[in-house]
DNA sequence: CTGAAAGCGCTAACAA
DNA sequence: TTGTTAGCGCTTTCAG
């Protein structure tokens, strides 16, 4: 409890103890042949002085410390908190503490970042994004440093890049409107110039043509990532001639904004019409009337296969190209009773 | 670009300079007296050779690691970024890198990941709560490390802590309402066992009692921190022989809610009626109809002053106590024109 | 003004 | 079975 507890040297353990420095450290790293009553001596004598290896000492020596650091480009924000979370709860079952740096898309953050962690000798790096799209690789040589990119792509060749799979993600949300019933679905999304929006659409185009079912052009909507976007779009669609049975949306703050007009209108979901969100931001889809059936990226789960191949990488694998991990279908109220 | 490019040694350096260890390490540093010349040598060399100094081996001399640890009880959540983000750029600027860890809860995590912390010798250590309730101090000694609470509070005596204003925040609330005119305000807040919940309510009473006006025990609802409660609590209200004028929400969530039920009975707001959120959780009450007044914690101020003030402890000031950062009011369209 | 050497705390190879 | 010693890469006296 003296705040000398986590100065205690191995030396003076070893003292303590009345054996050698280098007995001392066979005891604690159980390594090396020692009598049984010597080790016990030892840990007795560790025990008592708290102490506490210095792992700058230890990483120092064996030229690996043991951690990793993530480099964020969405300030934190919600995408990276589950990844952050999988990826921290992996690493740390490994032994390895994880540095957080936030880069928010300025490049010369960033590279003060990597000069930063580099310096700490990082045993490798992730690099996480807002959106999964690619983005040019680090100005900074990483200088043989393992390097992740996590719900990001990197130009360099050969990059390792892990990524949800939105398309699939989109089939599963047609797949389950037509198995409800639907017939005539519609797809609000976001702005095109996100890789997710085109592999989102490419998917519910894919899965429509796959059961013959004709895909619409003009039931395709794209706009901002926003509610009152959502809630546009739904009067556009609801005051067509042949309105659609079924709303596939883009991510669930668009879902809302569409639920919010059906609301308005009268219409009853899923009775008339169905809405299926993106992102199954649980906080939102459930608080939507009704609660939002939507599509779970697993982001959590991508974090914690992020832990998994940076301790391969670290281990000497080599691991490159991009891994894109499977969605899930969330079920609630919005599409079927 | 090649590997070896962060494993270049100080040796190295001098090596190639044509000057011993010592000298190459002044040049660097900038310490002790030398030539011009011999350091424009070794900086040149240091240059070439792509020389990154081991910030282990610099710790582990100095004693000083210059990093800091971050435990977090929120999962890395809504709050607790902010938080991060703000803390993050000032030990950045500090030349400071921050380890995260996530113990939401868990003491027994917490503590295994105190000690990782303690042993890759921690400057300091920052602890973050979901929910600014008193916490019981964590069972392993911390071992002398400087340990301050953010959006948290310990129960070690002379804890130092860093708290939201929400009293503060609840009197900016209600004078705003009064300012503009509104004569009969409600309350609707979540669970009483929160103690942002009673310090917002006693602000709230504080507030109204300053300026003589009658405060109605039954004008104050507690229940769940949703929009489900929200939209409750506001058709209860609604139904009063005298309902209020303004609302003003315990959070965000349950702000959106009323704002839902008002809409559906089609009351004008803030015509007939006001609404305040608190937290300004900006995708939240941005998108709300109309868009919502809120109190802004400044969390990531907190975060900000919580870096300034775990800098200025590991320099040895002793910082102790309780400190709340003001609060400050966001004005949308929910309350004003 | 520059070089040599000790030491931060630990591990591992080598002696005893 | 245990002790001694040479580093890991850097900074910092203290000599030269």
């Amino acid at each position: 409890m003296t705040d000398t507890l986590n100065r205690t040297t191995l030396r003076d353990v070893a003292r303590k103890a009345g054996v050698s420095l280098g007995t001392a450290s066979k005891a604690l790293n159980k390594s090396g042949t020692l009598r049984a009553e010597t080790r016990e001596k030892v840990l007795v004598a560790a025990r008592e002085l708290g102490f506490r290896p210095n792992d700058l000492a230890q990483a120092l020596h064996r030229g690996q410390s043991y951690t990793v650091g993530l480099i964020s480009n969405d300030s934190f924000g919600r995408f990276t908190m589950p990844i952050m979370e999988g990826l921290e709860r992996v690493l740390h079952e490994e032994g390895i503490a994880l540095f957080m740096c936030n880069a928010t898309d300025d490049p010369a953050r960033e590279q003060r970042h990597i000069d930063q962690l580099l310096g700490k000798r990082v045993d490798g790096l992730v690099f996480t994004g807002r959106r999964a799209d690619r983005r040019a690789a680090p100005g900074v040589a990483l200088g043989g440093v393992p390097a992740l990119y996590v719900f990001a792509q990197s130009d360099a060749p050969g990059a390792a890049c892990l990524l949800p799979d939105d398309e699939g993600g989109a089939r599963l949300a047609v797949a389950h409107l037509l198995n409800t019933g639907r017939k005539r679905l519609a797809h609000v999304s976001g702005p095109e110039d996100f890789e997710a929006v085109r592999l989102r659409r490419a998917g519910f185009e894919a899965a429509l043509a796959e059961v013959h079912m004709p895909v619409h052009p003009d039931m395709i909507l794209h706009g901002a990532w926003s509610e009152a976007w959502g809630r546009a779009a739904a009067r556009d669609l609801l005051n067509r001639a042949e309105p659609p049975d079924a709303i596939f949306a883009g991510n669930d703050q668009i879902a809302r904004g569409i639920l919010d007009t059906l609301h308005d209108r009268g219409l009853s979901v899923p009775g008339e019409i169905a809405v299926i969100g993106f992102d199954n931001w649980t906080i939102m889809a459930e608080a939507a009337r009704p609660a939002l059936t939507s599509i779970d990226m697993n982001l959590d789960a991508l974090g914690e296969e992020a832990g998994r191949r940076i301790v391969r990488m670290i281990r000497g694998d080599t691991v490159s190209g991009i891994t894109r991990l499977p969605c899930t279908l969330v079920r609630r109220a919005s599409t079927t009773q």
